[in-house]
DNA sequence: GTCTATAGCAAGATAGAC
DNA sequence: GTCTATCTTGCTATAGAC
């Protein structure tokens, strides 16, 4: 096993090659594409031959899947963390704006896994994105609760289905919004805090 | 020559043929991705051998950036078309809601080739991005023309760095949000008109 | 743990028959 | 215009040496 019973990494021989394998591969992903990334280049890439990856994982797609699940998990840790570091009197509306920040902060300077998923998972196999689906509701479930609040808070003639009709969209525009920065964001140039703002007109007025 | 001075499209065999296999590689483009559409798949698909469709095509590369750049014509037309509808005193903010709701019906309902577009833009190889800008920048300036109308029609006391900053930022996060549509959305559940409405928030108060 | 070597298959592309 | 046949290349994956 590579890690221990509380989670933490042991740094041997066997997970550091492995680690080094992911980072890699996220890139290469993130880049190339699913199809276009081959063994052989990444295997190159790491100082090593392709047959040798089959050492720490028992697949391309096994390999695939662990990238694309990492990188959902470290957004949606990173949106956690930064939730949990409010007060608990912030009103909903800066908690989304927050959420929204550190959403897009991670995807931008932080992983090429969460960019390889978003990139990728249109076309991985649908036994990659089946494995996916609980990580990517877990996900989903944040902005929905965290939207729920939110329209909840501004608004309370709505009956539940117009209310989650509402959410379901709100949270739609909000993810693709950011997500699409992936195709145009240029770090020099763009400012996260800048953009965010632009987006917050979407939740009303304060 | 498949098309005559007019633009015309003459049907004779060839030309026929060669819109079936377009159509047909644009379903799988936007299916199974650039580099997982085989053209032994793609051949059988409209009932051919691989080497066949060497006849209308020089490459497989030539034959995908055929169908992106149809795919952003085909939305770039329809925005022009519908726009030229509107009469000339119609208010910028409702020419910006206009183009949302053609940009995405456009999307969703009638072009493979659109979402093609899209989906593979970020893996096809860079000679074939090449090829496709000046096509996407002509679509692109459709939207920064409209935008700094409006901005303009509801801001007087910006510079103009900062005006184009604020359309540019604009740009991305409506089509971010209306592209992304393509990850989720589901004609029978969802309405377009609702989604569209949604947005409009973004363009500030009328 | 990583290597060499290779099996087994599918890809893009081409030549020439029809 | 389309087919058959084939070349060349590249891929994932496996077996067994070290």
């Amino acid at each position: 096993m590579s890690k221990s019973k509380s989670g933490k990494i042991k740094q041997n021989k066997a997970s550091i090659s492995r680690q080094e394998i992911l980072n890699v591969a996220a890139k290469m992903m993130r880049d190339v594409g699913y199809s276009h990334m081959s063994l052989r280049d990444l295997a190159q890439k790491v100082d090593m031959k392709a047959g040798s990856l089959y050492y720490h994982f028992s697949s391309k797609d096994a390999l695939v899947g662990e990238v694309m699940r990492v990188g959902v998990d470290i957004v949606s840790s990173a949106v956690i963390e930064e939730l949990q570091t409010l007060p608990t009197e912030t009103a909903s509306h800066d908690r989304v704006l927050a959420a929204m920040h550190i959403h897009l902060r991670t995807l931008l300077s932080a992983s090429d896994f969460s960019s390889a998923h978003i990139r990728c998972y249109p076309f991985v196999p649908e036994a990659v994105r089946q494995d996916l689906l609980d990580h990517r509701r877990s996900y989903d479930r944040i902005w929905t609760d965290l939207l729920t609040s939110h329209i909840r808070a501004s608004n309370h003639k709505l009956t539940n289905e117009e209310q989650q009709a509402k959410v379901r969209h709100l949270r739609h525009a909000i993810l693709g919004a950011l997500n699409w920065s992936l195709e145009w964001f240029d770090e020099d140039r763009d400012d996260i805090q800048a953009y965010v703002a632009s987006l917050e007109p979407l939740l009303g007025s304060r």
